[in-house]
DNA sequence: TTGACAGTCCGG
DNA sequence: CGGACTGTCAAC
């Protein structure tokens, strides 16, 4: 009999744990599959069923399980064996893995509640002040959870107190198991199967002459019947009559009108297909022709097409190929957030075909994405999400797309699997025998390599859509500027005269610096003194808008002061500058002028993005800044002029892509210039104008960038000549770290040799109290992985075996950007 | 990840 | 010595 159940629990374990069966639960549970298990002393975990079998454990007595969640599995087997190399690809856990893939809502957790205990005889005086705290609240409180237990007493650990009052009788303590998910159920109005008929219709309204309101709604619901043969919501006929839900209750009371509830997606789309036709120029046809050729020998295909070529176009044509074969296309954008303007283009092409799945919706909404993706509904064919919906359960994919293929927000940082949601596609693709297109005006290093290789496809588009131009690029030397007393706080007289020009024509202005805040320093003139963050190394950044300084990393913020902190006098200067301080500035030199910033900070409610970008589509503000947010995806057709106001910072990030970066970052950015017939005007200034890099912006002469990056990755062995792990030590002891990453650093040294560097402190060497320092290990492009990986793990156990390094945590990151 | 238990630190 | 808190280990 197959009765014990193999199970992965969401938690970062690497083992599977094995349950037992109930007679009545065996035959009902497939891999795939959700079952709440108890778990420990008392929680309850929501896991996933790997396999069932009758190998009855030696060592122990398997739990039982509690309970099985799901009728048919939620998770494919493709979807699995995915989950499973990412797991050992990017070494972690599968529960890792499963946290992260799985919508919260589907993950019920257990909550221990404390209840009173109606039977017990108390005697208050015996009780400690805190024991009477908790019974006190517990006479107006039905059941209280462990957090609210902890706000009552005032203290963090109560589990002893809680032990004590159980102990005693006072209370009770019950597991409960919330099931997140709540399907949503609309209240819709229909008229009563006795009154459809006409006569019977008339002689009603000559009834209802003494209920005006009543008439109201009868008459509303008749004018919405004439408009649309859809359901009538009971919200809808309300807001139509202005009549209160009481009177159509009313008239449901009367059985002239009837209640009746349906399932509605929380997510829908409601607007209608706007433009059903594409037709593609001879440059995007061709590139077409090239792609569906390179999909034929079954490669990745790389698509590089310049700024505003018209790639979006090619994909639609891809994703019509698909539906029309009955196939669902998974489009992956690096951040969904910033790309309302592709989703709304995609409605008004597929209508309600397409599904948005990512992290800003809730996680109800969430859920419907999975279940309809699950069903392989129409609702679903065309998913557009970012990095998380390459784990969301597709039935038949045909075309894994994915754009701004070189954005490294695609790398998942913190927390595990650390994953490049490109890579993981690609290999998600191939699993599904899907066809895998790659998109980007500025290729990524690697995968141009690739291409190069023949390892995959390739389709080039050089010209703009229109025969548009590319934008003007010029620099400005702002070192010159500053020598000469040219500037205008941070814009050299170029610039100024430009936005000067560019305003007086009525045109709009993108400008770009890729730091937020005021400035990120504040410095004392008297003793040099500069505030730094208690927690982390680094100095900390004036937000002027809130009047306070900030820690970019942990969180920290105080108040800015007035004076110094160290000298007490009052000599406080900024240095560096942000977004926040150019909007300042142009508030002073253009003062007329409406101007918008877009950042971190100004973007962080649900739609606060949306808002901005209509704002600045429908010109009500005239000059855009921001971070590199404005690079990325936008399309505007007014905007003559881009400013960079300081490209050093990009350039001198102590990283091996900071070069690549700055490339594709200013291109992207420069793009954003003249989408229509004028020819658009970019202005980088710049202390080192004649950087290799920024000259071959200018140029457009991503060839050559490609050769120098190339060649220097070469030399100093960096990906993609190489492949990287990271690896990370932390602990709050500085010594301990030390000795501790020195130990690791050796130990792999034995193994792996020379390939092996550091111990180093990163950048930033202490972030929220915990000392930071890198191992890198690379390992050549022809050598496998698996064995590094191992010999890593087997390093790892002997290092966790050292009793004095227990504290000390471990984080690995691959192909670690 | 969570919870229990042993060990440590601190004030009285 | 008790309470608060940290370190360590096992979980099926």
């Amino acid at each position: 009999m197959h009765n014990y159940l193999d199970v992965v629990l969401p938690i970062p374990l690497e083992r599977f744990f094995t349950y037992r069966l109930e007679p009545e639960d065996v035959g009902r549970v497939q891999p795939g599959m959700r079952v709440a298990v108890p778990f420990g002393k008392s929680k309850i975990y929501t896991a996933i069923a790997m396999e069932v079998h009758d190998r009855a454990p030696q060592a122990y007595d398997a739990k039982p399980i509690y309970q099985i969640l799901d009728d048919t599995p939620i998770i494919g087997k493709i979807q699995l064996k995915h989950w499973q190399w990412i797991g050992e690809y990017y070494m972690c856990t599968l529960g890792e893995v499963v946290r992260a893939a799985l919508p919260s809502a589907f993950l019920l957790e257990s909550e221990t509640l404390i209840l009173p205990n109606k039977e017990a005889e108390v005697d208050e005086l015996e009780l400690k002040d805190d024991e009477f705290l908790v019974y006190e609240a517990l006479r107006y409180q039905s059941a209280l959870k462990i957090e609210e237990i902890s706000a009552i007493v005032d203290k963090k650990y109560v589990i002893r107190l809680v032990n004590r009052l159980v102990q005693k009788g006072i209370v009770l303590q019950k597991e409960e198991l919330y099931e997140q998910y709540k399907p949503k159920w609309v209240t819709f109005i229909k008229l009563a199967a006795d009154y459809q008929e006409e006569h019977n219709l008339e002689e009603l309204l000559k009834e209802l002459s003494r209920a005006p309101k009543q008439i109201k709604v009868l008459l509303a619901l008749f004018q919405m019947r004439g408009r649309t043969n859809k359901p009538i919501r009971l919200k809808d006929l309300c807001n139509e009559s202005g009549a209160s839900r009481a009177v159509v209750k009313a008239l449901v009371k009367k059985s002239i009108l009837e209640e009746y509830q349906l399932r509605i997606d929380r997510v829908q789309f409601e607007g209608e297909v706007t433009k059903p036709n594409i037709i593609l120029n001879d440059h995007q046809k061709q590139a077409l022709g090239k792609i569906q050729d390179s999909f034929q020998e079954g490669k990745v295909t790389l698509l590089h097409g310049v700024t505003s070529s018209g790639k979006t176009e090619v994909y639609f044509k891809l994703i019509e190929d698909m539906l029309a074969q009955g196939k669902s296309t998974l489009y992956l954008v690096p951040e969904i957030a910033l790309t309302s303007q592709l989703i709304g283009r995609l409605q008004d092409h597929f209508g309600d075909k397409v599904a948005v799945y990512h992290s800003k919706y809730s996680i109800h909404e969430r859920a419907e994405v999975w279940n309809n993706v699950l069903a392989a509904s129409k609702k679903a064919q065309i998913v557009i999400g970012a990095r998380s919906s390459l784990f969301l359960p597709f039935q038949k994919l045909g075309l894994v797309l994915i754009d701004e293929e070189h954005e490294n927000s695609f790398k998942q940082f913190d927390p595990a699997p650390r994953y490049h949601a490109r890579d993981a596609a690609i290999v998600l693709a191939s699993m599904h025998k899907a066809n895998c297109l790659l998109g980007s005006a500025t290729p990524s290093i690697e995968s141009v390599e690739n291409a190069k290789k023949g390892k995959y496809g390739y389709a080039l588009i050089n010209h703009r859509f229109g025969d548009v131009m590319m934008p003007d690029i010029a620099l400005v030397d702002i070192k010159e500027a500053t020598r000469r007393k040219r500037m205008k706080g941070h814009f050299s007289e170029t610039l100024h005269d430009a936005i000067v020009e560019a305003l007086s024509e009525g045109e709009q202005i993108i400008l770009f610096q890729n730091r937020r805040g005021f400035a990120p320093i504040v410095e004392c003139t008297t003793c040099g003194h500069v505030p730094q963050c208690p927690n982390c190394d680094v100095s900390l950044t004036y937000h002027q808008f809130r009047n306070e300084m900030r820690c970019h990393y942990c969180g920290y913020h105080m108040a800015m002061q007035l004076s110094c902190l160290a000298c007490g006098n009052a000599t406080l200067d900024t240095k560096g500058f942000g977004t926040e301080q150019i909007e300042k500035e142009l508030h002073q030199l253009f003062p007329e002028t409406k101007v918008g910033r877009m950042d971190l900070d100004t973007t962080r409610g649900k739609y606060a993005y949306e808002k901005l970008i209509t704002s600045f589509e429908q010109q009500e503000l005239d000059i855009l800044v921001g971070t590199q947010m404005v690079a990325k995806g936008l399309d505007f057709r007014n905007v003559s002029l881009v400013g960079i106001l300081n490209a050093d910072t990009l350039l001198n990030f102590p990283d091996y892509r900071a070069h690549e970066r700055t490339f594709q970052l200013l291109t992207q950015v420069a793009g954003r210039a003249g989408r229509t017939q004028k020819r658009g005007k970019v202005l980088i200034q710049s202390y080192n104008p004649y950087h290799q890099i920024l000259q071959q912006v200018t140029t457009y002469d991503f060839e050559k960038m490609f050769e120098q990056q190339y060649y220097e990755r070469e030399q100093f062995k960096y990906p993609p000549v190489v492949r990287i792990i990271k690896i990370t030590l932390k602990d709050k002891d500085f010594n301990k770290l030390n000795e501790a990453a020195q130990w690791f650093a050796q130990s792999l040294r034995n193994v792996l040799g020379q390939t092996v560097l550091g111990p180093e402190y990163p950048p930033v060497s202490r972030i929220r109290r915990d000392y930071l320092k890198n191992i890198l290990v690379k390992i050549s492009r022809d050598q496998p992985l698996a064995p590094t990986k191992n010999s890593i793990k087997r390093i790892e156990k002997s290092f966790n075996a050292i009793s004095k390094y227990k504290s000390v945590r471990l984080v690995y990151n691959v192909d670690h950007i």
